[in-house]
RNA sequence: GCGGAAUUGGUGAAGUGGUUAACACGCCGGAUUGUGGCUCCGGUAUGCAUGGGUUCGAUCCCCAUAUUUCGCC
């Protein structure tokens, strides 16, 4: 069975808006965050500590799977779920990041793009076609299309010509796409321009998706002004019965601008990256727990947090384990701040279904910009 | 007791008679947005054991003192 978007209630005053998602795994929430666990893992946490943070969908990489350990062993394990033992849904992202990271503009050709594994330099070449192939075995609840991600230094003609191929390989991916158990989204680009925007929206959404990527917003020194425009460039050409997916986006602020304007669902490596060098989100902003000033702070990260980390140890003790370069320091911290995203989502929810929602954003602004 | 060697920041250490004393680690900050996990970028000795002397100028030369260390009795 192919997913479905329920859109149950929109704010009065904001775009935001609350709905869920029934997959085979589970319906899940609306607006949502999903933890990155790219190389089928969310780096350094089990499965059941990201059900204690009440994790959703969490999204791995067609890219890297491919490389190692194979789509083939995969299906042969029964499928990434059974694989990695995570029995909530999974979206898969297509490799087009990678294209962006590990690709350069000459290798990027009609049929697919040549690039260099970043394992061992070998030479590959990756096509819409084998992506969606490779996430069809892959078997996740959510496909993502074949994309390429320019800067946002690309210029309004390579911008265009990149768009209109990103359309044409999302055409050739949903052709071959053949798992019934599957979704398969489409991806929205064009930078901040307006009328690449709109077009691409418009064009992609002709392609009957089952939901819609805004991608290219968080390559690389995009501002945030630009990703904020190309959202609202984006989603009046959206569909309102197909989830929205704001991909590579999860910086709290960001959340925030991003569901005001519609956004669904987000997904970002950020928490966890950061968790890893010791800092972490709280109520009142980011801190690193390897500044000094923790060295003898014997109270947890925050009182009033449900995490696990929380409830049983101190800034002091984890700013230790950070700065002995052991890994459960990072692994707390990953604990804590995918559970501070996921637990903003489920107050944003609320907030929704009360109409309330402008009055969260300006009431956690506030605290956490101060 | 006699003779030799050494003494540079928190640590291990380069170095030169002449503007800002290398590097590494540590420490102190910062970064990080569809992940090329364990990374990247900054800052960190007004000072070269102490006191004299030589010199236009000494961390680098000389003398004394202290400490450490090696060898001999």
């Amino acid at each position: 069975m192919k997913i479905k978007y329920n859109l149950l209630h929109k704010d009065l005053k904001t775009n935001a808006r609350y709905g869920n998602i029934e997959t085979n795994h589970g319906t899940v929430e609306t607006p949502m965050f999903m933890p990155v666990g790219t190389r089928a893992t969310v780096k350094m946490l089990t499965p059941e500590e990201l059900y204690e943070c009440h994790s959703g969908i969490i999204l791995s990489n067609t890219y890297h799977l491919w490389l190692r350990p194979g789509e083939d062993l995969i299906s042969k394990a029964g499928g990434l779920h059974k694989f990695m033992n995570y029995k909530r849904p999974i979206l898969t992202d297509s490799g087009g990041f990678q294209v962006f990271s590990l690709a350069k503009p000459k290798d990027i050709t009609e049929e697919g793009v040549h690039f260099k594994s970043h394992l061992d330099g070998s030479k590959l070449f990756l096509t819409p076609e084998k992506s969606i192939q490779i996430q069809n075995k892959l078997d996740s609840d959510i496909a993502m299309s074949f994309d390429e991600c320019p800067p946002a230094s690309a210029t309004h003609e390579y911008m265009k010509n990149s768009i209109e191929r990103t359309i044409r390989w999302a055409e050739r991916g949903k052709k071959v796409h053949n798992n019934p158990n599957q979704s398969l989204f489409g991806i929205v680009q064009g930078g901040a321009y307006e009328d690449l925007r709109k077009y691409s929206a418009i064009e992609t959404v002709k392609l009957n998706f089952d939901g819609y990527g805004i991608g290219g917003v968080a390559n690389d020194g995009e501002s945030k002004e630009d990703m904020y425009k190309a959202i609202d460039y984006s989603i009046p050409f959206l569909p309102e019965d197909k989830p929205r997916y704001l991909m590579g986006v999860g910086e709290p602020v960001d959340l925030l601008e991003g569901i005001e304007r519609g956004v669904d669902m987000f997904d970002c490596v950020l928490s966890t990256r950061i968790a890893r060098h010791g800092n972490v989100f709280t109520r009142h902003g980011k801190i690193n727990l390897k500044n000094s000033k923790y060295k003898d702070d014997f109270t947890p990260i925050e009182d009033e947090c449900d995490c696990y980390t929380c409830k049983n140890y101190t800034k002091a003790y984890i700013r230790h384990l950070v700065n002995s370069d052991e890994s459960l320091g990072g692994r707390l911290l990953s604990i804590h701040n995918t559970r501070f995203l996921i637990k903003m989502m489920e107050e944003i929810r609320e907030s929704i279904k009360e109409d309330k929602f402008s009055e969260y954003k300006k009431e956690f602004l506030e605290k956490y910009t101060k």
